[in-house]
DNA sequence: TTTCAATTGCAAACCGTTTGCAATTGAGTG
DNA sequence: CACTCAATTGCAAACGGTTTGCAATTGAAA
């Protein structure tokens, strides 16, 4: 199932792929451009503009920046949106071909999030949608818990 | 599954048993606090406070008491909050002993909501707990596409 | 190196939501 | 039924995340 496939962020992709992906839609490599793709690189979980901001080097850039940087590189689909429910977006980098497609077991107690495998079965999906007359229907889902170390 | 239990908000609850759980837990009955919850008991879908805003007859309430009043009876679990990625949360009315928990499925066009009464296997949700070490682990699930109207 | 559209920084604007505070009000009490 | 006081409200200001207008800057193609 399309949906489903996900191979793990955490296998980094070159900066000259990003760069590449980037040149091949006439985006220009910037400083902070550059920068940016190079902190989600090495970050394996999604993260929030102002996450990105303060990683950023010193003589970063303006987190307005950030922000459009991040719409654009969404627009490409080099980047995923997650939403956490906290009122602040977080972005990830996803893989070339794939759909970034996947979901996260949240601590609500720390933040701590960890990357899950399972997806809503598509089975169900197909069903719900044929259901109701929907098509191309997609869903969100995350999970939250309390983490090992957040157990009282 | 008690995570799965959930009767359709659009049996629609008395008023009386509404303000009763109020009353229970000695919080006023105020004229906004019934305006609110009369037009919750007449909306089968999540409402923005924007939304109850609008529908309130004249001479209504500052939103800001809109903001509070939602506030109350989230905690009092009187009233369930859904969030569909738009920056705005929504309330629904939930039944007594009901905790609420269900998903929809959300027009990305024209922003129709279905009630969904599927719910993100239990068992699987388990597993994904177990594996991680979390506890008490819930989920945000809702499904969004194209309603039979918006399908060019 | 020149050139020009793309991009950035800055500040102001936006939008949903929260909050401080003084004025109002619901609901027990006498 | 009037009284009292904490609970609640309205208003305006503040907030946090996000977007935007505009003039200055900068990549990259020629």
């Amino acid at each position: 199932m399309k949906n489903c496939a996900h191979k793990p962020s955490h296998q980094r992709q070159e900066m000259s792929a990003l760069t590449g992906r980037l040149r091949q839609q006439s985006c220009k490599i910037t400083g902070p451009r550059a920068a940016i793709l190079e902190i989600l690189r090495q970050h394996p979980h999604p993260l929030t503009n102002k996450e990105i901001f303060a990683a950023l080097p010193k003589g970063g850039c303006d987190l307005a920046t950030i922000y459009r940087a991040m719409q654009l590189l969404e627009q490409l689909g080099m980047v995923k949106r997650f939403d956490f429910g906290d009122g602040a977006a977080r972005f990830e980098l996803v893989g070339e071909g794939d759909d970034g497609h996947h979901h996260h077991l949240v601590c609500t107690n720390c933040a701590e999030v960890v990357e899950i495998g399972e997806c809503f079965p598509a089975e169900i999906e197909n069903r719900i949608a044929r259901a109701n007359g929907f098509k191309a229907v997609t869903h969100r889902l995350e999970f939250f818990g309390l983490c090992p170390g957040c157990q009282t």
